[in-house]
RNA sequence: GUGGCUAUAGCACAAUGGUUCGUGCACCGGUCUGUGGCACCGGCAAUGAGGGUUCGAUUCCCUCUAGCCACCCCA
């Protein structure tokens, strides 16, 4: 019952910033994602993992790098009551590895496989496709550095943005392991350091805190001498080239296409050697290497040899993959797919009378036994609201139960769609259904054909 | 953390320094104990919070909060 406004408390509760309510009509996007991610984890062996929300500070900070915005400034931190500091996980591959570690898996067949889906939160300023609280999943390959689990896992990625219906770019790129990336640091500080005074301010700080950053600065003076700087593949060791070549090689078997984009880094300090991101492929003249805007990027990942070991690891080679769920629904929606309708109930079952109404909470119960969808309306007495409800609903089928229907032992069957309607015997209803439902799905499927050739036919 | 724009009903949008802030959709009910998509009738429901200017503020000003957009950063 709502209340009178003067009844009502002044301050009503409200979302925390950041923080959002998923609705149920957004659900069908959500669980359509869900149903992607897992079955592309089952075909390609992936075994789920769930780790807690909550990890010891240190986690994070030893992993995804102290100087990083992340943890500088983004995590969700404070002290359990034990004095613990403890941390709301900010991303996902610190816990996968720590679970590694702490269960021993370094004794199970490598690479162990394992993907994950869940909430993960940064106090972030929001904007559009980002929360502070947000959903990834994620697929982790530990325990083998072979090149062609990179292609793998790339290939992975790209196909479940390809099986959702979302065209991707996938940039790919390499740092090199630690070393390798200390001397390119270096020679791209020297190089910056002797321009600095053609760099936007942000970019003068970026020099000091984040000189990889400065690759992507949007400025139009700062991309044209980033056009010209040193390039992270000039400047890998014999190793981490080689293994870039062959991972290059292996997607060049694969039927995807890819962008070799040299300015490609990645925010987080645990990443070695092989790093890619995807991109929604924004038109058909995809060729250019600039971000539309820079959270555009549906998901990254990379290579993180050294992190298992410097959690206090056996020295453990890994590859892995995460993507944001909630980019992931903006470009679904953006591509208007007809996921967010979701189910239809089969059967509306709709009353007329005491007697028909307490005969059809059992009916009710018995279709529900036979896996029908069924949707009702018992506490409404007409059956014109009823009906008025069943068409709303979106019931294939209505049954409609009445004094005379009661009285003959049968039972009234609309097809909400013809308003054709006939009556059968009462026991042979959920038969009848049955076949109605078989009928009515093939009619629906060649239809959507029908459409879908029109569709190509005018476009 | 920085900058810009915004805040009226569940949603989308109107209007106004002065009785009672409108419309559409949605929702509830009625016409209607035997039939939905149509129609008609009725109902519910709002100026984000706090302060200031003013005789009077929803309107003008400030602060806060939130949202959107961009930056930073990231998914």
């Amino acid at each position: 019952m709502p209340k009178k406004p003067e009844e009502r408390a002044k301050k009503q509760p409200q979302l925390l910033r950041g923080m959002r309510d998923i609705l149920p009509e957004d659900q069908p996007y959500w669980n359509f994602i869900r149903t992607r991610v897992a079955s592309v984890a089952s075909a390609y062996s992936f075994g789920r993992i769930d780790c807690p929300i909550l990890e010891e500070a240190s986690l994070f900070i030893r992993s995804v790098g102290k100087d990083t915005d992340i943890v500088e400034k983004e995590m969700y931190t404070f002290e359990e009551k034990s004095g613990t500091p403890v941390t709301m996980r900010p991303e996902g591959t610190a816990s996968i590895c720590r679970a590694y570690i702490e269960h021993g898996m370094l004794n199970r067949p490598q690479p162990v496989k394992l993907y994950y889906v869940g909430p993960f939160f940064r106090y972030d300023r929001p904007q559009a496709g980002r929360y502070r609280q947000f959903y990834q999943f994620g697929f982790e390959a530990l325990g083998d550095d072979h090149a062609v689990l990179d292609a793998q896992i790339m290939m992975l990625a790209y196909n479940l943005y390809a099986e959702a219906g979302i065209p991707v770019s996938l940039q790919v790129n390499s740092i090199g392991h630690p070393e390798c990336r200390d001397g390119y640091r270096k020679a791209l500080v020297d190089y910056y350091r002797t321009r600095k005074n053609a760099l936007c301010e942000e970019c003068k700080r970026r020099l000091l805190k984040n000189p990889l950053r400065l690759l992507d600065c949007k400025e139009p003076d700062c991309q044209v001498l980033a056009q010209d700087a040193p390039q992270t593949v000039d400047y890998l060791c014999e190793d981490c080239n080689k293994h870039f070549v062959t991972v290059l090689e292996h997607l060049d078997e694969l039927d995807i296409s890819y962008v070799l984009n040299t300015r490609l880094v990645r925010g987080l300090d645990y990443y070695s050697g092989t790093v890619f991101e995807l991109w929604p492929e924004t038109s058909e003249a995809g060729e250019n290497q600039v971000k539309a805007s820079s959270q555009s990027a549906l998901g990254g990942g990379g290579r993180y040899d050294y992190l298992i070991e410097s959690l206090g690891g056996q020295p453990t080679p890994a590859i892995g993959f995460s993507g944001g769920i909630e980019r992931m629904i903006v470009e679904l929606k953006r591509r208007q797919s007809d996921i967010g309708k979701g189910p239809l109930p089969d059967i509306f079952v709709a009353q007329l009378g005491d007697a028909a109404r307490k005969k059809s909470l059992k009916l009710f119960e018995d279709l529900r036994r036979s896996s029908f969808k069924v949707a009702e309306s018992f506490s409404k007495d007409g059956l014109k609201p009823q009906m008025e409800m069943a068409h709303k609903l979106g019931a294939k089928f209505a049954l409609i139960l009445g004094q005379k229907e009661i009285m003959d032992d049968t039972i009234l069957i609309r097809d909400m769609e013809s308003g054709i309607q006939e009556t059968v015997h009462y026991a042979k209803a959920s038969e009848e259904i049955k076949r109605r439902l078989e009928k009515y799905m093939v009619v629906h499927r060649d239809r959507v054909q029908e459409q879908e050739q029109t569709k190509e036919h005018n476009g």
